[in-house]
DNA sequence: GAGTTTTGTAACGGCGCGTTACAGGACGGG
DNA sequence: CCCGTCCTGTAACGCGCCGTTACAAAACTC
């Protein structure tokens, strides 16, 4: 974030916009708002925003609809404001993916306070999920998520499946941590387990005969009985 | 998050602890809580959190130091409690680290709601409780939870199962201690006791066996008659 | 020292896990 | 569109871990 933050208010109130919006102004971001989704959208085609502060109760398409719609397209941080507090919990448990929740009447200075939070938070995620495109290495071990690729630390360039190669991200982004096959299944195929489900052991198996040294007796992926698995190696992302 | 999470509520008011506390249980979680930063220092040597609810005024240390603190050393979540509404934003402003912030007096449900949106930012960012730390030394000994490996003094790798492992792990973090059965169960297992649970003593016997020089006469697991274990070694973490 | 409680440990059996075999499914080439 | 190849989930087998039980040894009481 070179120059001073973008944000967006959007609310139908036009007390709001403009008292909030100089307020903003005074504390060195730059602000545009709109009154309802329309609005919203011309000026979101139009410019760059960092943030985006959102009324819950707007005429036409209301605050909720349009976060989930966001978020469908963007990762744009999202700060809900809500009439009344009932309502925030209500909001906060819809799990719709707004980054932080305000109730009406709020002090602007508390609305700052909670922007410059956000903001700073989906700063630091941001790097986080720059460095997903990174290089992984683990003792010479070479991962790298772009292409797809493993190489030992001869340079030899080890063949995995896609389940594998999936597998061994899962486990190599949560380095020294217990994963408990749920977990794994989760993270990999995006479901839940079944009853018997013994397909992460099938392929933890197949992946150690891959990777491992000696696979009877595994260094890098461990077992944890009755807990799941273990990725036991220092990892350096770069 | 294989269990339940782990709240630690940290606020010297003794009827928010219990009621918030008691709302908490209701809705699945564990709860524990503590009065001042000494209390709260005890159950973290203790036991995995996975979240802490911090009052910003306490007797003793305040809500903003501990904060700090705990930040230098975990990252576990942290969830601010301020009792007047010009507070949160000053300490919003301190960029202290907690996760969020909440306004007393607060709606239960808003806080139930906060606390999850919590976890699950937490949970995604893969910032991990669960997270495994450094080597654990006591007297040339070395314990490496995230190997997973003991060895000796010798620098001899000694086989532990994953049980055996566990039990003690939850002795040496908790070093000069009397750990009664039923405590160990909870930190091994995450159970209660069954009536004549002895799961625990055969548990030591075996453990005693492989890393005892005379297992009739242990030196480092003894027992406390009608009290429990006790690792008697100190421990040198890094 | 006898009686009672608590602990140590051997033995057994259930079940968690590694592995292999196999079959259904996805994908690609002809 | 069919056939071959590769991938992956399921079933099945066997090994070893660990909870339970049982009994003996140890510790404590009076």
């Amino acid at each position: 974030m070179a120059e001073s933050p973008h944000i967006l208010i959007v609310d139908d109130d036009r007390e709001i916009r403009d008292l909030t919006g100089r307020y903003l102004k005074k504390h060195g971001f730059r602000v545009d708002s709109a009154a309802d989704a329309k609005a919203m959208d011309r000026l979101l085609r139009d410019g760059r925003f960092d943030l985006i502060v959102l009324d819950l109760m707007l005429p036409g398409e209301d605050g909720l609809s349009i976060c989930r719609r966001l978020r469908a397209s963007t990762r744009i941080p999202i700060l809900m404001l809500t009439a009344v507090a009932e309502d925030t919990d209500r909001i906060i448990g819809l799990e719709i993916g707004a980054d932080d929740y305000l109730t009406k009447p709020f002090n602007p200075r508390e609305l700052l306070a909670r922007i410059r939070a956000v903001l700073r938070r989906a700063e630091a995620q941001g790097s986080a999920a720059d460095a997903v495109e990174g290089l992984l290495t683990f003792s010479g071990w070479r991962l790298d998520p772009a292409r797809r690729e493993l190489r030992d630390p001869d340079g030899v360039l080890i063949e995995l499946t896609a389940g594998e190669f999936g597998l061994l991200m899962a486990l190599v982004e949560r380095p020294r941590r217990v994963l408990s096959r749920d977990r794994l299944l989760d993270i990999t195929r995006g479901r839940d387990a079944q009853p018997f489900d013994r397909s992460i052991d099938v392929q933890v198996s197949r992946l150690r005969r891959k990777i491992e040294a000696d696979p009877k007796n595994p260094d890098m992926i461990k077992t944890v009985r009755s807990g799941g698995y273990i990725f036991t190696l220092p990892v350096e992302r770069q």
